[in-house]
DNA sequence: ATGTCTCGACGTTCGAGA
């Protein structure tokens, strides 16, 4: 029995709903996990999604910024947890729970803060707030709950690793390749006993990117993106892990995200 | 080229955030 979980930071969900009808008529994730839906609950454009199949939908929104949800196939269960990281009202966190072949899941949708440009959080409260939310999620435990397994996925606005950035030693001072993020990114996996998917499935040394700026002439000539996007997974259900799609012509679609999707596959 | 895109604000353009 398959099960494929997808992550897309979306960047206007009313805006770009010709696009996810797109993804989920082309590769049909069983749940699709969108963040920076830019939309107040009330003007969440769920109907659209009702009409493929998508039934269960959990929103987290709020209006003009952030705002995360959470699209599938399967029902879903326990669609109130969302959790205030930094205690400022802001709309980053969506989890739920499903069942797929024989296991209890819960799925966790994050959109981690971007951080500004200076990184140096004397100068800069977003770079702060930023690191205090990563310090926050090192709470997260792949195996907290009992009998249930887990998925973390969303745009973490960070890429941990050297070949996640078309050059890593120009990018060490750039916010999301600093190293005070990858090594609190790289501690938030480890403490908690996560699985990172996406090198699961790609050695550490190829690169890997999931986002490419807007503010490029050519986005593919110059292909100087970042892996910001993640998957990640408990123990058990990374044994399961077939393969991961990267759909990177989804950057070069009509009035793209700047993020592309990202799809995990599970044979369970 | 502080490079582009989106949203909201009493909008016909600009500032915020990314």
């Amino acid at each position: 029995m398959s099960l494929s979980i997808a992550t897309w930071n979306i960047n206007s969900v009313r805006l770009r709903m010709p696009l996810v009808e797109h993804l989920l008529t082309t590769w049909a994730p069983d749940i699709l996990c969108l963040q920076e839906t830019k939309v107040e609950n009330s003007l969440f454009p769920l109907s659209p999604l009702k009409a493929l199949g998508y039934e269960h939908i959990a929103i987290h929104g709020q209006k003009g910024y952030h705002g995360v949800a959470t699209i599938s196939r399967l029902p879903l269960h326990d669609l109130s947890d969302r959790r205030d990281y930094c205690g400022i009202g802001d709309a980053r966190h969506l989890s739920v729970v499903f069942e797929k072949g024989g296991k209890t899941i819960r799925l966790h949708n994050f959109y981690v803060p971007a951080g500004g440009d200076e990184p140096n959080r004397e100068i800069n409260r977003k770079f702060g707030h930023k690191l205090d939310f990563l310090d926050e999620m090192k709470m997260l435990h792949a195996e907290s709950e009992a009998g249930l397994s887990s998925i973390l996925v969303g745009d973490l606005n960070v890429a941990p690793l050297e070949h996640d950035v078309w050059s890593h030693k120009q990018m060490l001072k750039v916010i999301s390749h600093t190293p005070v993020e990858t090594e609190a990114l790289t501690a938030i996996l480890s403490d908690g006993a996560w699985v990172d998917l996406l090198r699961q499935h790609v050695p550490a040394a190829e690169k890997l990117y999931t986002w490419w700026s807007y503010r490029s002439k050519d986005w593919q000539a110059a292909d100087r993106g970042r892996r910001l996007d993640h998957i990640w997974s408990s123990g058990d259900l990374a044994a399961h892990l077939t393969h991961v799609d990267v759909l990177k012509e989804a950057r070069g679609w009509e009035r793209p995200s700047d993020h592309v999707p990202v799809i995990a596959h599970f044979d369970l």
